[in-house]
DNA sequence: TTTAATGTCTCATATAATGAGACAATGAGT
DNA sequence: ACTCATTGTCTCATTATATGAGACATTAAA
């Protein structure tokens, strides 16, 4: 079976399809680069394996990618490949950009903080994952910090969750074309019919819950931001500690994330 | 005359040298990311014009990475292109398994900021800049958020500057051998020699401070981290807004910064 | 010591990259 | 409304590189 979407965490690279064709050595060296960040530190001959590639066209990519700053090895007689800090300083390029976004929420979400003591996150949607852009900690003594470039299935954030029940009904399809599961334990799996449920009540309220989320078993609540079309795009939460952040507690910071969230998007229309 | 360095923020791309040989594709497709992630938004005729490339070959790999999810253009006639989270999303995971450091950072990084009242970064050094990989935010009501991701050029800010004055001496002088500029107004241009003298002086105080740094005009105090082996690899620096943090206030920060950063350097060492 | 891996490299062949140029669509200037 | 320089897009003959099987030395494990 397909893992990856049960576990939450969303997955890098394209589908492993043949490539044939036109730019093929630039969709292997990017397939390389996702992959190494993916099971990072790696060597050459389990990479080529788990990519069904030959070991000398890895090798050959690899020491290309090395020359030009993606990939780096460590200095061992077996060495191992693991990406270096150029994807970061690139990536850091592209939230700088849409700034749009980041520039109207920023004070929004210091605000925030403020008020609820808790961290903030601001997440973007990436294709059908949501990706955390801008983190900003909460005041309290206990705090959780995942780093900045995490991704998860929409399915499974709260932010991701709100983002969905928003979306034209024909996109939402197509979303749930694509079995999703999510495991709660070993066996308990939530099918597709029950996250639809869950979708209308999200609408219904305005924000989304989850409990629980990895990586790092943090509780949010998260609300959609929206563009000048009125389509979600992105995501604001508040996130934290599970054992603090109870469903109750949670509940109880609605009225002010919600409220974040929507002078967001109307900061995000006036251009 | 090169511009760039003068600047402080750092440079994306290796150098723009004809790239003729293996993996040629390779090399101008990852070229074309970094510069698209610096230029962006940006057309694709302007963009071979400023690469000195052929229309049809940046066309080309322009929709090949649009393809593998690279780039993204926005819908005009005239599109215009920008780098897509994936990059980030590539860097996160390179983040997280720098965990070594990230994760023995972290909680002092806390105790930090709650002790300072101000924001605290964690930089990675990459070839000749230090890239901010983790912002802790300061309790404090007015604060800098600098984006994960930003670059400076090791002799900018306080943390690079802690890092070059504990480098060998060999590579010191490797590293001043192009020449290095900083641009204080106008006009105002310091030249390599003074660097070197203000380098001894941080070398024998254990850091470094640095007032009115790009972007934001941020002031800072840094010191390096060391690895097993002594050697410079990162740097731990509270930042603040230039208003508030003036030399005097971050001289008063020294002490603990310097022991914040040799409490990482021995977590990291116990391995 | 044996053995099964691994990293590295070479080379004949297949395959894709290359870039000049053509074309229509666009948008700025008048 | 009309001009005209510029842009995005595509084609195609030529050239250059990618490809991947296999050989080899090296390493780490049995």
């Amino acid at each position: 079976m397909d893992q990856g979407k049960q576990d939450g965490e969303a997955k890098l690279a394209t589908d492993d399809a043949d490539l044939r064709g036109p730019s093929r050595p630039v969709g292997l060296a990017l397939r390389l680069v996702e992959r190494v960040a993916e099971w990072q530190p790696i060597g050459a001959s389990d990479l080529a394996r788990r990519l069904a590639l030959p070991k000398a066209t890895v090798h050959r990519l690899l020491l290309a990618l090395e020359t030009f700053g993606w990939l780096e090895r460590d200095g061992g007689s077996r060495p191992l490949w693991s990406v270096s800090m150029r994807p970061i300083a690139v990536g850091g390029r592209a939230i700088e950009w849409k700034s749009g976004l980041r520039i109207a929420a920023l004070s929004v979400m210091d605000a925030l903080r403020h008020q609820t003591g808790e961290s903030i996150h601001l997440g973007l949607v990436d294709g059908e994952n949501i990706v955390l852009i801008e983190r900003i900690d909460g005041v309290n003594s206990v705090n959780i910090f995942l780093p900045v470039g995490t991704s998860w299935d929409l399915s499974w954030s709260s932010s991701g969750k709100s983002v969905l029940a928003h979306l034209p009904e024909g996109e939402l399809e197509s979303f749930l074309e694509t079995p999703r599961y999510r495991r709660k334990s070993e066996t308990d799996i939530i099918p597709v019919t029950e996250l639809r449920d869950e979708l209308t009540l999200i609408r219904d309220r305005g924000f989304a819950i989850s409990v629980g989320v990895p990586p790092a078993a943090s509780s949010s609540i998260g609300a959609a931001i929206f563009d000048k079309r009125g389509r979600p795009f992105a995501g604001l939460s508040i996130t934290g500690a599970s054992d603090r952040l109870r469903e109750e507690q949670l509940l109880a910071l609605a009225p002010q994330l919600v409220a974040a969230a929507r002078r967001i998007s109307i900061g995000m229309s006036m251009d």
